[in-house]
DNA sequence: TTCGTTTCAGAACGTATATTCTGAAAACAA
DNA sequence: TTGTTTTCAGAATATACGTTCTGAAACGAA
């Protein structure tokens, strides 16, 4: 009976993700997002509710992305990703953040300009952590059984690495030189080793 | 001549950090400003220009704030700062972050909120990390001396401090707890002794 | 006091924003 | 075809914003 939509809602979620990850989440009206989509507002009202929910749905659809890179990273071409995955993880991240169109992490991103302001936020953006963290986990336990780093306890490991993924994302939003955040993952990994 | 002003351009920048900080660039509104500090809004404009000037003097200011503190952790009560010295000093951030009433650091989050798009912004943030790792190179070359951190070059070792500080500054806007970020600091301070 | 200058308080202006409304068009069932 | 339902395109609404303007008030010099 009805008149069939015009749009696809996940090619709209991957333009407002380029939108909001480029201008933040103030920055970026819905009237952006239209003209960049050329889709109706009503369209986008219907199908997201409202700015926020719009928001919420890019952010799960980025924690998605991410989560398809981790499996990429970590589980080829073998299933037995060690301390070397990791480091072939770290510089897959650099070379992103160095020829991709991107700088930084849009979760990282929202924490800080929706911390404490969404709920929802809060939640997507915990979760996100966590996905990153478990596959670490994983790769750290088996770092361990082959003294591949030292023996630390595995949690302190993971807060660790995740540590080196938290001042990457930081230093390439403050000017460091693809030269100094190469440094210092190197530096970083290399004191994680016996 | 003419009548005197009536406040006083430092206890708004006061006022406006706090805001700024809390909220971020876009969220704030000049409005919330004069609300803040019931300065007039000719008197801001007439004191400050426009508010990304406004927004740069806060962050001056905050950067000023930050040096003192630098200054307080580093030169007391000796002038001979060494890796004890760097210890207490992010324990003193954790404290701060804990009790204190703000989460995170202004300057990461102008970083964030306003990298690229206005100059100004980036410069200031550019020195106020080269503050804290001049700070940091400092304490380093005498610890390297007394044989407190592993013998790798200085400039390694002030980018993996700076790398602490960064991912400690992240953590505290992505929901960990107090014992994580504790844990973390510990562990990554370990990782650089012999 | 008077005059000139500056600040004050708030109105005013123009623009931008999030959201809703409206009539026409499309799709499909009957 | 006709009728019903949904989308479309854009106008409309109400609010919020950054900035400027206006007249009254305050201050200090003459």
């Amino acid at each position: 009976m009805p008149r069939t939509r015009e749009f696809h809602p996940d090619s709209v979620l991957d333009a407002a993700l380029d939108l909001f990850w480029r201008k933040g989440y103030k920055a970026c009206s819905m009237a952006d997002v239209v003209k960049k989509t050329g889709v109706a507002r009503y369209g986008l009202y219907q199908a997201f509710k409202d700015k926020d929910q719009l928001y919420c749905c890019t952010l799960r659809r980025y924690r998605q992305k991410v989560r398809d890179f981790l499996y990429s990273s970590f589980l080829q071409p073998n299933d037995q990703p060690d301390f070397h995955t990791l480091a072939e993880h770290f510089n897959r991240i650099l070379d992103e953040l160095e020829t991709g169109e991107y700088q930084g992490c849009f979760a990282h991103q929202a924490a800080i300009e929706r911390a404490g302001k969404d709920p929802e936020v809060d939640a997507i953006v915990s979760g996100f952590f966590k996905d990153i963290e478990d596959h670490y986990r994983a790769l750290l336990i088996r770092s361990v059984e082959l003294k591949q780093v030292r023996d630390l306890p595995v949690e302190d490991l993971v807060a660790y690495v995740m540590g080196i993924q938290r001042a990457l994302i930081a230093m390439s939003k403050q000017n460091c030189s693809i030269q100094e955040r190469r440094n210092y993952v190197r530096c970083a990994l290399e004191l994680m080793q016996p």
